[in-house]
Formats: C-alpha cells, structure tokens, sequence
DNA sequence: TAACATCAAATGTATCTACACATATCTGTG
DNA sequence: CACAGATATGTGTAGATACATTTGATGTTA
C-alpha cells in the first residue's frame, strides 16, 4: 500500500518529507514484524544481536566496549541489555582479570543453543516476514540510495 | 558512506538482509538528527507529531483515539505523550461533556506560538539536517521502494 | 432495571533509547 | 610514590515503545 494510504494523509509538502516519513513509517512496521519473530523464544532484537556478537568471540570473550562498537545504535546502553541476558543465563558476565576496568562477557551454552533453535527455523527470512518480493537490481538501488541518504553533501 | 563501511561488517549474507539493516541504520541516523533539531524547543518528535495533529484540529477538540488514528505508530502511547504536553502547558485535557468516556485535548496558545516558532527556523529541512541531495526521480524511486517493502506478495 | 458487553482512556510492567554523571581502575609524568 | 587524566563500565533519570490489565462510562438486552 502506498503511504499516503497507510498513514491516511493524502499529501505532503514535498517528495523529500514523503520519503523522511515512509522510512520511518517502514522501519516501524519491519520492527513490528522482527518483534514478533522473537516473541517466542523471549528475546528481544536489540539481546538478539548482542548475543550474535557474543557467538561470533566465543570461544573468546567481549567487553562492553567492543559490544558497542560493533552494534549498530552505539548510543544503546550494551551494560543494561547485558543485564537482562545475564538474568535470563544466557551470558555470562566476569571482571577481566588482566585489566579490572573491563569486564568478560561470554555466550553460555544456553545461549548457544537458544541461538541455534531461533536460527534453524529462519525467522528474519523477508518472505516470512511478509515483505515484497524485490529484484537484485532493486535492492541495489535502495542499498544505493539509503547510503545517498547519510552522505552530507 | 556505504552502509558496510559505517557498520564496519563487510559482507552481508544477501542483499535483502543488507537493505533491512541499512534500513534501520540509515532511520536511526536520521532520528538522532531529528531529535537533536528538536532540543533547543523542549520537545520530541512524538510530542512534535502529537502537536501537529492538534492545530489541524484546532479550534476543535480532539480525543486519544483520533491522535493514535493519525499518529504514525499506532502502538505508542499517546496517553502518555499528552501527559508531557500537559505537564508543559501545551495542551490541556477535559472530559467531553458529551461522551463522558472521551478526553478532549486541545492545543493551547502557547503551543501554537511554540509550534511556530519551530516552524520558522525549518529545523527539519533536509539540507539542514545533513541529509544527501536527491533528484525527483530518485525521491520517486526511494518512495515505490519502500511502499513495495511492505507489500506482502 | 439489573446484568453484561463494549468502548475510551488510563495505568502497570518490562524494555529500550538518550544523555549526564559516578565509580573504579589503569597509565604516564614528575 | 603522588597525582592528573584517560579508560571501562555502571547508575540515574526522562521519555518512548509494547502489551496486558484496570477503571469508568455507555449501550444493549433479557
């Protein structure tokens, strides 16, 4: 459906305000549907990737630091999302005993296999997500102009 | 810059999975801007959008049910965003006289005149924001883009 | 009219974003 | 060693999202 339609405002001041408002209209309905993904097996999207990250240095462990900089919203709190993995004992969390400042954390084997469970039944899959179905050449496009997007100039 | 560059993760499984992130990364780039534009007035976005809503309606009241109607996320809470505006004097609430279920909220002077302040500094212009230049035609493309993402065939 | 369903909004709880500030630790310099 | 500054994380607070539940008003029907 067209955005106009979705959001039942007929027209917009210009095509640039049209486009600020259907990608964050579109983003939204993306979340709604990830959301709902992850409702299952009680997980978030924001713990889902923290614990993506976490599998990707197992056996290693990471600190909050390089959580952070690996995820995408570098202003999202990694310490209190953390928390939450930790309660549900699918983290571990230890002082790194070479530097005190800094702390471990490691993906348990809870952790491992809640990823496996969610994973093997392929629930970011865009087709059962409901999305459109797109060509290669229009994803590229859209990657291409979503880069234009952040590009001051 | 590209979306692998500003995420640091140079391949993506697919393209559509890499549409998806640069989707929600490219958002969450413009919120920050968005919300950094609103600052100085006191406000958030939703509160911004809440407001809008308001002056379309005014001198008329408008009730909780007709702002989520118009709002763009139809999940938030606008009971709650009125209780900020309240807070402010921005708007005021009264029971409907009519249907005593119902809330009439209105704008207030002062969140006209603040409104119009906002609006006179065209704090949202897109050059202002830092946003990338567009042509019509790649602002035509962007918009069927996204109206195809969230069709579900 | 009493009982029940429906409706409009508010409230409760958990999570997340955003930003300021606090605490503990480490490092380099005199 | 003392101390300033940087570093790594945690905490506090405000606002918003997400969803379930509650409260009070209204409609409906036996």
């Amino acid at each position: 459906m067209r955005i106009e339609d979705e959001i039942k405002q007929p027209v917009f001041r210009n095509d640039f305000e049209k486009a600020i408002i259907n990608l964050s209209y579109t983003v939204g309905w993306l979340e709604v549907r990830q959301a709902a993904a992850f409702r299952p097996f009680g997980l978030t999207l924001p713990q889902f990737n923290i614990l993506r990250i976490l599998r990707g240095q197992h056996p290693q462990p990471a600190t909050v630091a390089l959580l952070i900089d690996r995820m995408l919203d570098k202003t999202s709190n990694a310490s209190r999302i953390v928390d939450r993995l930790e309660e549900k004992q699918l983290v571990t969390r230890c002082v790194c005993p070479v530097n005190r400042r800094a702390v471990d954390i490691r993906i348990t084997d809870a952790g491992l296999e809640l990823l496996g469970r969610i994973e093997a039944e392929d629930i970011l899959n865009p087709v059962r997500l409901g999305l459109g179905a797109f060509s290669a050449d229009e994803l590229y496009q859209l990657n291409e102009l979503l880069d234009k997007m952040r590009s001051d100039n």
